[in-house]
Formats: structure tokens, sequence, C-alpha cells
DNA sequence: AGTACAATCCTTGTATACAAAATACATTTT
DNA sequence: AAAATGTATTTTGTATACAAGGATTGTACT
């Protein structure tokens, strides 16, 4: 581990998840390494808190599935395979579908001209050619429609899915190629959206994610070769 | 809250876990209240533990929602709103016609023997009237089902949402008329899966979920109702 | 009698102390 | 030289101590 683990002090945070966020935060840019070993008085130390906060935090982590617990061992970042990789986009697609036919339930017409704006963004983003711009763009743009379906444990489940797959989400936007496609699927989606036709709104949104399936799989499979080396 | 909150001492599991589960356990059954405060103190009183174990549970408990916190207040049990179980059935409901259209790709025949054999004996446990009996041979039967999908992911978020229909299990079984109706449902679920027909089963999978939902809303509004009064 | 203010108590948030278990290293013995 | 054993260090698991912030209760004043 480097030393950019750093903490920010959002003041009205209970410390602890001011540690939950600063440890996920690590383990979800990379920052902390599966395997690494989590060791509660050196992050205590290197943090400035007491174990106590640290704690907590990592029972969170532990639950959220970011770290695994070795019994009198402690806590280790966990292994990001292949295989959970695929888990994780299986249920995805599942829920983007589903999220998707939601929305074209229940979103409203300001959702639906908040949802116009966020496409539109997301090509002017994609003119700037900054991945940060053009992933937050995309954030946004998702975010929308997660929300339209009004479902909180939805919300709550996407959310979680899409960590998961965060530290691979630059190298995805990274390929140029495939920017363009991605303001297409965007449009469609949104048009499928606006004349509530779910089946249409669930394939893009699939399409959407099988996509994202592809070079996310590439990805790994490069990191794999570059470990053995 | 009442005095059966009682620790099962029998486990090896560090005594957070034990806390967590028994909890969790509590909270489920309705033993804990939704509103009811989990103080600190009071809890470690009771459970035998100090305090930090007791934290460390309530930290797992918050991430899974079964308690929200109240700064500088602590914890207490989540309230279980229609809405919340709505938004619950509504994910479960595509979730499990995932895990069945899944099953249809990647069940082994051991497991599809197993089905048949807990299909079998979930007819049988009908027939005892017992209720407790009954709920074990279903999750035990939906238990394969998930378990054939091969996606750890899915079958952590399974448990999860299951989770939070525990309490409505059983008012939802008590409905003797609907016991030969569950029967055949799951004869129509094992069937497309031997089939390896996916849309039977998403289908078939739906439908047991729509008529549980059934159950679930009329048992909160008779809740609701009882509690006016 | 009602309201406002103050004091006390209760509870959480955080830090630290202590014990048990495991690992690593060194020394001794075969 | 290799293996085994013992000791020391590291690290978790658990308990407790201490401080700060609300809540409640009691008292005094209107």
């Amino acid at each position: 581990m480097q030393d950019n683990l750093q903490i920010q002090m959002n003041e009205f945070l209970p410390l602890r998840d001011v540690v939950f966020n600063t440890l996920r935060q690590a383990i979800l840019t990379g920052d902390l390494k599966p395997g690494e070993r989590l060791m509660e008085i050196h992050l205590a130390n290197k943090l400035g808190v007491s174990r106590t906060p640290i704690r907590e935090a990592i029972r969170k982590l532990e639950l959220e599935g970011l770290v695994i617990m070795i019994p009198r061992r402690g806590a280790e970042v966990a292994q990001i395979t292949e295989k959970s990789m695929m888990d994780v986009l299986e249920v995805r697609r599942t829920m983007d579908a589903l999220c998707a036919e939601l929305a074209c339930e229940r979103i409203t017409e300001e959702a639906l001209e908040a949802l116009k704006k966020a496409c539109d963004a997301f090509a002017e983003a994609v003119k700037s050619k900054d991945i940060k711009v053009i992933a937050k763009a995309d954030v946004a743009l998702h975010d929308i429609i997660v929300q339209a379906t009004g479902n909180s444990r939805l919300v709550q489940l996407i959310n979680n899915l899409s960590e998961q797959m965060y530290r691979y989400r630059f190298e995805y936007l990274k390929d140029c190629s495939r920017h363009e496609a991605l303001i297409e699927e965007h449009r469609i989606i949104y048009e499928s959206i606006v004349k509530r036709d779910k089946e249409a709104a669930s394939d893009a949104a699939k399409l959407h994610i099988d996509n994202q399936e592809q070079a996310i799989i590439h990805q790994i499979r490069l990191d794999k070769e570059n470990k053995k080396v």
C-alpha cells in the first residue's frame, strides 16, 4: 500500500463512517490491493484514530464483501476474480433491465427532461475526451434512471453492484472507439423510456451492460497476463 | 422487548458474529419490534458480553438495513412499511426469475434429482400441517434452485432479500387453502427446469412470488388495522 | 398551573488496556 | 545440517474507561 491513504475530515460523520468511506475508496480505486492485509493498529496510526472506528468500518466492509475475515488473522482485501466479476455483471444485467422497465412505468416528466439533458451532457462530455468528465456524466445519467424506479431497495442494490465494477469503469471508458456507440446506446434507452416501451428499454439496458462486460472481461484477462509476467 | 433474547453459546464464532446472529434472529422473528431502541449496555448485560461485540454486530445490521442509526441516539430496529416490503418483493420477483432461468442452463443432474426430492418432501410436509416443517421444506427447495445458478453474488442477494420477508413467511404459510396450489407451483417450476424451458421457469417463479405478495400485503394491511385499534 | 431553565443522568462515540492465539525466529539437539 | 522446540513479537478479540452531547426531570418563577 502506498501512503495515499488520506482521511477526509467530513467533520459531521462519525469517525467509523469516515474510515469506512476512506477504506472503501482505497479498495475500489486499487490503492489497497486484493490480498493486502488490513492491520488495525497500522491503519489506526495512519488515519490518526483509534482501533475502534477501524474495526467498525471493517465490519461493514466485510458485509459488503470488499474484505474477507480470516479467523484470528484479521481482514484482507477480497480478491477480484473473473468469476466474481461475471457474477456481479450477471445480476447487474437483470437489475438494470428491471430499472429500465420500471422507469418506463414511473418516470415523471421532469425526470424525463433531466434524462434528455443528461444524454446531451454525456455527448458533450465525450467531446472533452476527459475520462473523468465522461465517467461522471455516465453515472449521472444512469442515476436518473435508477432513481426513477422509486424503489429504494433497488437503488441500494444497484449502487452496491456498481461499486464492485468501479475499478474497471475507467478502463472501459478509455476505449475511445466505443464512445460514439455509447452515446447511441444512451439515446436508444432514453427514447425507449420516452415511448414507455418496456421491452425496448429492457433490451437496450441489457445490451449496454453486455458491451461493458466485454470490455471488463478483456481488461481482467489483460491484468491476469500482466500478473504472470 | 421480552426476555426471550437468549444467546446461543454453542458456537466457536467470534462473539460479534454470535451477537449479530442473535440480534438478527430477534429482529426477523419480531422479538425485537420495529422502532425499538438497541441500547448497547443493556444488550451487553443481557447477552453477557461487553459493548464492543454489540457495536460491531450493530454495524453489520446497519448495513443490512435491519436497523437504522440515529445520530447520537444509537440504533433502532427499522420500520417495515408496506412500501419497503413492496420494494423488496419487486426486486425479489426479478431475481427469482433470473434464478430459475439460470438454473435451466446450469443445474446438474444431481441437483435436479435433489429438486425432485425436495418437491416431494414439500408435498409430504404439507400433509403434516406443521407450519415450521412446511417452511423448512419450502426453504430447502428454493435453496436448491438458487444454489444451482452457481452465482454466489446472486445467492447472497437472494438470501438478504428473503430475510426481509422472513417475518411474513409464517403468516403466508398459515393459509392452508393455498397449500395445494403451492405444491402445484413447485411442480411447474421443477418441470420447467427439467425441460430447460427458461421462459416457463421464469414465469412460474414470478407467479410464485406474486402469490406470496398477495398474502404478505394482505397481512401487512391487517397488521396496520390492528395497530390503529 | 404552566413554562422555562438548569442540573443530572443516560447513552453514544472514541480511546486504551489486557489477554489469548498465532506466527516467526532463534537456539539446541540429534 | 536439519528438525524440533521454546520464546518473543505481533495481532486479533474483548473489556473497560473517559468524555461529550442529548434527554429528562425537577425546581423556580411567572
